[in-house]
DNA sequence: AATTGATATATAAATGTTTATACATTCTAA
DNA sequence: TTAGAATGTATAAACATTTATATATCAATT
């Protein structure tokens, strides 16, 4: 189970609400690591039952009771196993768009091109945010705490990832459009 | 459910096992869409329960019963309208390396190195592949059977995403080794 | 004055997916 | 000649994930 490294990791930087965890992941690791908040809920419970993370509760004025989640020696114990285990094999991936293209020799020429120009859409404006907003939050962040500046070159190597697969995908969608547009 | 739609789209080829659309499904949509074999069987009973699909006992010599499905009127009209509906929203992704990395500031600089110099030979031999024999595989398709010249033009487009992926993730690794080596 | 959005936690139910297992036969390679 | 791979179908259990729902308060907006 991934989800929970990725809490580990956050939590490893300070103790956290499950409400603050999804938030951190929204703006951070949403673009390759992703959870709903009933999902990161549970996982934090089994993770206290196993003993990696411990949580106590925090009165609020007026707002219901905070629930903070800390990390515990054997939870960065395991945290730090799992980063030193290298991925020894490709992720299988799942692509919605490929899945359907694969199986549209049915549909008409102007269907499909359709479709393509309105992913190419979705991928260039997701291009253009990982070369602007996500990187100058990521460069804000490093110049606020020069503490984290290693931390802050693997989030934009990340980022960077993200934006190289967004041009790819736009790269992609303009060739195939050309090709269905001379050729099928 | 996306498999249901993977299955549908080999059953409207033609008439088929589970264990047949299994071996399809791993030397085609595997790429960007896969299942394993007991979800598949499972799925199929499920879609026979819709009315999607049918199926009949084929008896063999020596071999056991093979469950032969058939692709009903209502599984056609089904999968055109999953065909026609188009992908309006980006499908957010897993990479399990980028989650690592994104919380790998504590390890070494060698023992990240490593990570992505394996990393950097998965994705260089699967590019590879992609550029030569699922390559092949798909022109000699088109070859037998010109019927399916129009099929074959996108699968071939699904196949060239993928090479192109590969590229990018070679690319992308061999930025972030250099990044590496001289700012981490 | 009423609605919406943000803050905050959580459960239930359904769905999707993987892992493990069982059974039975035939062909091929060590 | 014996083990393993390929052919073939299927279920159980576990694990992962999404969707829907419930509750409660405060601040800002309409």
């Amino acid at each position: 189970m991934s989800l929970q490294y990725a809490l580990l990791g956050f939590l490893n930087y300070q103790p956290m609400t499950g409400y603050e965890l999804k938030q951190f992941m929204d703006v951070s690791t949403a673009n390759f690591w992703h959870a709903k908040q009933s999902q990161i809920y549970a996982t934090l419970k089994k993770m206290a039952k196993m003993g990696l993370v411990e949580s106590h509760i925090e009165a609020q004025n007026g707002r219901p009771d905070r629930r903070v989640y800390t990390i515990t020696e054997e939870g960065r114990a395991d945290m730090q196993n799992w980063l030193a285990r290298p991925v020894t094999e490709l992720q299988p991936k799942k692509e919605l768009l490929l899945l359907k293209l694969f199986f549209s020799a049915g549909l008409d020429k102007a269907a499909i091109l359709t479709q393509l120009h309105l992913q190419r859409k979705l991928h260039q404006q997701q291009a253009e945010q990982f070369k602007h907003e996500t990187k100058a939050v990521i460069q804000q962040f490093a110049a606020n705490m020069p503490q984290l500046a290693k931390d802050a070159l693997l989030w934009d190597a990340t980022r960077r990832f993200g934006e190289l697969y967004e041009e790819t995908a736009v790269r992609w969608l303009d060739e195939t459009i050309a090709m269905i547009e001379s050729d099928f």
